[in-house]
DNA sequence: GACCTCTCTCGTACAGTGTGCGATTGACTC
DNA sequence: GAGTCAATCGCACACTGTACGAGAGAGGTC
């Protein structure tokens, strides 16, 4: 099962000791011609480029000039390399120190960043609730923004708590946006086309839904384009967060945890 | 490429006009051994039992007691076949008739149905970024909300951009459940456990991350089990995102859309 | 020099995957 | 009986993740 040369034991399956972080990393020494971060930045590319099932050890292999199982050497399998790739998206996105904004601009562009390195590397979504996220990129990640939301009042449970729901409004509002986003690109249809092609479809279903149905006929056609459109949900969602933990921090200004 | 004998033709990849949705329902006269929902219902229980990684279409054909290729028949594609079982899923997920409560307890509920039949089926959060949700359970949840928040006062975009919201936190918030109930089913460890194991680097990383380090020590180890602390993670942010929009809700009295 | 050790690379092999294709079965209509 | 057509299935193909063991090359010690 777990490798047996290197020099690290724990076999990846029997516990979190196992997991890629808290493993210590690989002694090295010789002019290694593949290293861990090159595969990672190499894997994330192709992710990018064909989506999650464009990623093979093989092609992954080929692509960086070497034998496909010479990767297991720096990574000890597949999902490990997606865990990997995972914290290195998380990566991108930028917090900005407290002090430097409200905490609300804060954590709206805490938000922003979220969602649109989600947007950038959609396959990120599907891994997202395999496990729990502890790279040092997530690390750092919850470290601003614990800072932030103390300068902002929050304490205790009620701290961790409200920086979930900023975590999962990004994470849920890119989830959807991805779905429409990636059926416009594989179809290469734009927005009135594939509007044009449900509407049969919604039509037939308009009996069983007349409120759906009433709604759509009032509401008229998707008008703008797609991405600001998307945008314009996404932001509308964010604002509704953030304006409910202002008045959850009104109603608590002495700072007591929940 | 599609299949050539069957009474549909387009074939999956060229539109929207391939999904399962759109595509006319195959004629049948005789008795069939398989049908489309047995086989359906087969995959989410395998999918249920031992997760994605579980389903594959030739164990799912000698469950069913036939040959593999015979799904075949039924369905497209294994792509298809998760669509179907996607929305098979969100059929479990149950929304008050509107005036039965308020508009808040309706929507608080059809959340919470939601959050759980994801945790029920968490393979299902996975595969919601690929595709738009489209299925016949599907628009019957949108009917469903687009009445309640109708109701509310809701309407024209800014309703669409409400039951979004509202999706999104329970999308969001279930990812992030489930990354750590499934690293907890799958070391087998407790709670406490996996934070013993993981201290060691958090201590490691500490220095790295001041607030957060100050914020554990002073928040401390966590006391409660995993179920109820994450559900109310869960509630907290609900509560919050409903907050916003009931103020949203307070600040537009007028019904007119965004 | 010879020799050992340890990091790193790679070829081969195995079990398993999705699914295209064509043959086959069986019920139904003329 | 002949023909039609829904439905099932076996086989084959290209491809997957990765276990295993052989080997290359560098560094250290005698």
């Amino acid at each position: 099962m777990g490798r047996s040369k290197g020099s690290c034991m724990p076999s990846q399956s029997d516990s979190f000791t196992g997991s890629v972080w808290l493993r210590p990393p690989r002694a090295q020494t010789g002019q290694p011609s593949l290293s861990r971060e090159q595969i990672v930045r190499a894997a994330i590319e192709l992710l990018d480029a064909e989506g999650p099932a464009g990623l093979s050890m093989r092609r992954l292999g080929t692509k960086l000039g070497s034998g496909a199982t010479s990767l297991y050497w720096h990574v000890a399998n597949k999902d490990e390399l997606l865990e990997l790739a995972v914290d290195e998206v998380l990566g991108e996105v930028y917090v900005p120190v407290p002090g430097d904004t409200s905490w609300r601009m804060g954590a709206s562009i805490c938000a922003n960043g979220m969602r649109s390195a989600l947007l950038r590397h959609p396959w990120v979504i599907g891994l997202l609730g395999l496990h729990p996220t502890l790279g040092p990129n997530a690390m750092r990640l919850g470290e601003q923004l614990v800072a932030l939301f103390t300068r902002a009042g929050f304490s205790g449970m009620a701290l961790s708590h409200a920086t979930a729901v900023l975590h999962a409004h990004a994470i849920g509002a890119a989830t959807s946006e991805a779905a429409v986003r990636s059926a416009l690109r594989r179809t290469g249809k734009t927005w009135q086309e594939v509007a044009e092609d449900v509407e049969p479809y919604l039509d037939r279903l308009g009996p069983e839904n007349p409120n759906y149905e009433k709604w759509r006929k009032e509401t008229g056609p998707m008008r703008q384009d797609p991405d600001q459109e998307l945008e314009e949900m996404y932001a509308f969602g964010l604002d509704r967060v953030l304006d409910g933990l202002e008045l959850w921090l009104a109603k608590h200004p002495d700072r007591t945890a929940t």
